[in-house]
DNA sequence: AGAATTCTTATAAATTTATGTTGAAAAATA
DNA sequence: TATTTTTCAACATAAATTTATAAGAATTCT
C-alpha cells in the first residue's frame, strides 16, 4: 500500500490536538493529555513531537506547568510542512527528491509517474493548513470544546 | 514518507518490461531476463510476481522454453490495477479503505484530508495505462527495441 | 534423460513501530 | 534558597513488518 507512516498519522493528529488547544486559550498542552484523548502510546508521541520541535512548529516548556505549545497560529502551518517534518520530502519514492538516490532515471518510464503522483499530494499539502484541519474537527464535533 | 514500497515499485517496473516484449513479439520472457535489465533480485522478482499472477494480470508457463506474458493488451491494463494487486487499495491509510479498521473516523479531522489525498491518486492512477508507461520509455529511450 | 524454468519454503537482515526505564531541567512553593 | 513536583529528554529494548536472499522441488520442453 501507499502508506503514511504512523509517525505521519499520529504526528498530524498530535499537530491537531495542539491547535485546538492553541485556539483556546493559548496555553501549553501535556503530552499525557493528548495521549489520552488520542489514545496514542505517550512514550511514541514523546518520539514523534521531536522532529515537530526541531522543525520549530512546536515549543516546548519544561518543568512543573510546562507542556507542547504549536510555534505560530494554526493558519500559518501548513500539512505540507508537518509532513516534511515528521517524514521527510512528501513524494512517492526517493529517486523523485533526491536525483542521486538511483542512476536509472534517464531510463525509467515508473518516474515520470511517481514524480507527477507526488506534485498531486505535494500541492494538495501545501494549500492545507492545520486551521484547515481544526475547523473540519469543530464541524464533525460541533460540541466539543477543548 | 509517504512511500511506495519496494514491492509496489519493482512490481510495476516489472510490468512495463513485461508491456515492452508483448508488444514486441507475443512471446514469454523468463524473469531472469527482467532480474539482468532491471538489476533486482531474481528471487525477489518472483515474490513480487505472485500477486500479480494470483490478480490475472500476468500469465506463467512453467518449465523450459517458460516464463511469463500478459495476460491482457497492455493499454487494458490499469496502472490502478497493478497496484492494487501488489500493495492492496491505493489508500494512505488503512481506515480509507477499511472503515472497520478505526473507530475515530467519525471524530477525526485527518480523516477527510487522508481520504481526499488518496482519491488524487487513485484518479491520477485509474487514468494511466501500462501502455502510456511504455510509450514514456520508448520516448525516453528511442533506440532501445526489445 | 537432461536442461531450463517456475514454484515453494525457509530464513536472514533491515526498518518501522511501540514500550519501559532512568535521568535532567525547570518551575512552584515553602 | 532548598525542596518537591512536574515535565521533557535520552537511552535501551522488543515486537512486527518489510525487504531480500538461499536452496531445492516440481514442471515442461527437447
Amino acid at each position: 500500500m501507499i502508506r503514511l507512516s504512523t509517525k505521519g498519522r499520529y504526528g498530524t493528529r498530535l499537530m491537531v490536538s495542539l491547535a485546538q488547544h492553541y485556539h483556546n486559550r493559548r496555553e501549553s498542552i501535556i503530552l499525557k493529555k493528548i495521549s489520552d484523548e488520542e489514545e496514542i502510546s505517550i512514550r511514541y508521541l514523546e518520539q514523534i513531537i521531536i522532529p515537530l520541535k526541531i522543525a520549530r512548529l512546536v515549543k516546548s516548556i519544561r518543568g512543573a506547568g510546562g507542556g507542547y505549545i504549536l510555534a505560530r497560529d494554526p493558519s500559518n502551518i501548513k500539512l505540507r510542512e508537518i509532513l516534511l517534518a515528521l517524514e521527510g520530502a512528501c513524494c512517492l519514492v526517493e529517486c523523485v527528491d533526491d536525483e542521486d538516490y538511483c542512476d536509472r532515471i534517464k531510463e525509467c518510464a515508473t518516474y515520470e509517474i511517481w514524480k507527477n503522483a507526488s506534485s498531486l499530494l505535494k500541492d494538495y499539502f501545501e494549500n492545507t493548513t492545520l486551521q484547515d484541519l481544526v475547523e473540519i474537527a469543530d464541524k464533525k464535533n460541533p460540541s466539543v470544546r477543548k
